[in-house]
DNA sequence: ATACTTAAAGACCTTTTTATCCTTTAACGA
DNA sequence: TCGTTAAAGGATAAAAAGGTCTTTAAGTAT
């Protein structure tokens, strides 16, 4: 709608990691693809990616698998997005125009600055975690894509 | 950044089709994708879509091209970008899942409604003509990509 | 009429995104 | 230390988006 596919892979997998994750427990990629409805191997590189970045920790070998630690929960949703779709979203002209700035700005210029300021808002102050949080009662919304 | 590029240069053919045909002028692709930057054969799909359904009119042969009439200056811009890519951007959940809605809403929803809500107003508001008027004064804000 | 100009249409190519597969590397347990 | 297991990584394939080129046909001026 947004962000690419692989973007809400992403934030899909690490609110899933958030939830079922941590203290020890580890969960591997077909455990994790399933449960987000996504491809297991375009999951798989995904992971890669994020751990690259550190958003995402791995352990490989016997009983290894992806968690996230107390430090990367309280990770804001718009790293994960920078990570993936990079911050092409956040800034640059509405119309795709070099030109357009504050001081020659196209005619939307400032009416996309409000929408766009409201979407880093939400991605900023919406953790990982809290996110995670927020479907603990039971509602398992990620099953099924 | 938000929209596809095809819905870029759509709007951007828009606004100077607005600024410089009516009244029995009509302006050529070639003129129109180098004034709004964009790859000339790629402008003219574009606008033969747009043509199609109407937001854009044209003329064959001798002296022809494309123009807007008083009615077609006065679309939202938000129809363009239907025409062109279609309306996903204003439905649908952020995070790509078929589960959520209002009764089972994942844990962005309300916030991502808001965003979205803001962008729907802003391109229902801004029509085409309205966009053209504000840059009448000079600044050919459109030259160069 | 007809010749010329220009949009319409569609075939084709390139790049990016999405998705799959397979080999390598590393960790751990026995 | 050896074998199993799972992530890392490279190589490939399919699909979609972006872009180019050629042909067709409509309209207009002469």
């Amino acid at each position: 709608m947004m962000f690419s596919k692989a973007c809400e892979y992403a934030i899909r997998a690490a609110i899933f990691l958030s939830a079922n994750s941590g203290d020890g427990v580890l969960v591997g990629i077909s455990d994790i693809s399933s449960e987000i409805g996504a491809p297991k191997h375009f999951t798989a590189k995904i992971l890669q990616v994020l751990t690259r970045k550190r958003l995402v920790s791995s352990q490989k070998g016997v009983n290894g698998g992806f968690y996230l630690d107390a430090v990367q929960k309280g990770r804001p949703v718009i790293d994960i997005v920078i990570a993936i779709d990079g911050d092409n979203i956040f800034k640059g002209c509405g119309l795709g125009l070099r030109e357009c700035s504050e001081k020659e700005p196209c005619p939307l210029h400032h009416k996309f600055l409000a929408v766009r300021s409201g979407l880093t808002q939400l991605l900023t102050e919406s953790t990982i975690g809290s996110l995670a949080h927020s479907l603990e009662s039971g509602s398992s919304f990620l099953k099924k894509s």
